[in-house]
DNA sequence: CGACTATTTGACGCCAGTCAACACCGGTGG
DNA sequence: CCACCGGTGTTGACTGGCGTCAAATAGTCG
């Protein structure tokens, strides 16, 4: 996949990659099939994207946001001597610049961290949903919370916790949206990423992350190879990152 | 001020904290006059809390969010070995749970650094806004995208500046937001909190900030003092720190 | 095969943490 | 008036977790 396909056609109901969007709303509350209708109907345009690649600059005025339909990706900004922190890991089923819609430029960028497919949606409709799906439009506006909720629980990883704690807890976290979209096993999950992504993610270089990699292994907690994460002791995985989910607001109620 | 105080009366339109609120929205976007009069009618009654006290638990079920009307608060989590993370630091204007309305409990705690003033708004309120008032809606959506962003520029601070810049990009940033609040003099502002809230902030131990502190004082940068911040040479500050205000979003057009 | 990227491991260095002692300051009470 | 006290700030000596540098190995794609 070497460059950007576009698709003009409308989204199928059916597309899985909506569909996992979806799930991630109902998970957290009830939609009206009215609501759901509109939801699907505010993508214009479907694109795939190359590995490695950006799919946001910072600072471009923007008319669109995009949802992840397929793959990995990530909100990151780069310092003056080239080191990168990644802000936000993107799931399949992630608005990954739903807050372009009222910020109007993005202040980092978006990447995919794999092939990716997306979604555009353009700011017409998103407006357009505020003035009259106003329980819709709270419900976006919740997607942006937990967007948030999440970011904070990755500053208190990065602030306080050691590294061996803040990678098991970025998988913890990553296993529990994953199973939300419908996209892991019981035991495991793919993250087609590399160890400097996840140095990035977690504020730490790629050789250290190397080296707890192989003590969460040796440790008989987890596995990350090829591309997978496989948990082996999901308790003692918790335990070590002192991971609560209760930032992810798993429940369903009305908002 | 020793113990909470209750004031039922409805706010009177002038109050120095609520201008303070519309100061911030009204640098991003023009607000009519109808605009203003719902949300400084949104509030239900106003508190004082002191200092060291929290505001609002984690986990608690919420009916109101919050605007802080005078002094400075923060979100912060704590880990088991008692260990403290600043996830924000909340100026007087700030909503300090905005997005508990949508989210309905919080992932966090909000406690006062220095003693406080609050309003209630009730989430009934916040949720007719939504209903009748789109475009505040939007404006307040906004603001909890805003502390995204901020929230967003701290993963990147403690992720990847080291601690001088840190602490200088923390200065920089209460900088403009005190400005925006009308709370800054030309090379001054009020900081009534703690080396300790600093390291906790910044990812940090007390110790190491009260060095580094020093260091940027007798670097000629800034003083922090009688909790007081006074900046010496503020474009030093922010080239060490890299500071760049773009994600504070300081621009005023139709959201 | 050859070029390239990602992973792995070892040796060594440094930034920030830890531990400890002391100074300072406002408040409190004898 | 001063002794006391808890919270905060300051400084020095030492430690250690993670970074840096370097090199070998493994995996992948054309």
């Amino acid at each position: 996949m070497a460059r950007t396909v576009i698709r003009a056609d409308r989204m199928p109901v059916k597309d899985p990659g909506v569909e996992r969007a979806l799930a991630k709303l109902r998970a957290r509350d009830v939609l009206s099939p009215e609501e759901e209708r509109v939801f699907v109907e505010s993508i214009a345009e479907t694109r795939e994207i190359a590995a490695h690649r950006q799919i946001v600059r910072a600072g471009t005025t923007l008319t669109h946001s995009i949802l992840l339909l397929d793959g990995f990706a990530c909100r990151y900004k780069d310092l003056a001597d080239g080191e990168r922190q990644i802000q936000e890991l993107h799931i399949a089923g992630d608005y990954v610049d739903l807050h372009g819609f009222l910020l109007k430029t993005l202040d980092h960028n978006v990447g995919a961290l794999s092939d990716v497919r997306i979604a555009l949606v353009p700011h017409d409709a998103l407006r357009a949903i505020t003035e009259q799906q106003p329980h819709l439009a709270r419900l976006l506006w919740f997607s942006t919370l937990l967007d948030a909720a999440i970011q904070r629980e990755r500053i208190l990883s990065i602030g306080r916790r050691n590294s061996l704690a803040r990678i098991a807890h970025l998988i913890c976290e990553t296993f529990l949206r994953m199973k939300v979209a419908g996209l892991a096993g019981p035991d495991r999950y793919p993250l087609p990423i590399t160890q400097t992504d996840i140095a990035d993610a977690c504020g730490l270089t790629a050789v250290h992350v190397n080296r707890m990699l192989r003590r969460l292994r040796d440790d008989g907690l987890m596995t990350f190879r090829a591309g997978e994460v496989v948990i082996h002791d999901w308790d003692g995985l918790v335990h070590l990152a002192e991971f609560d989910p209760t930032y992810l607001h798993l429940d369903r109620r009305p908002r």
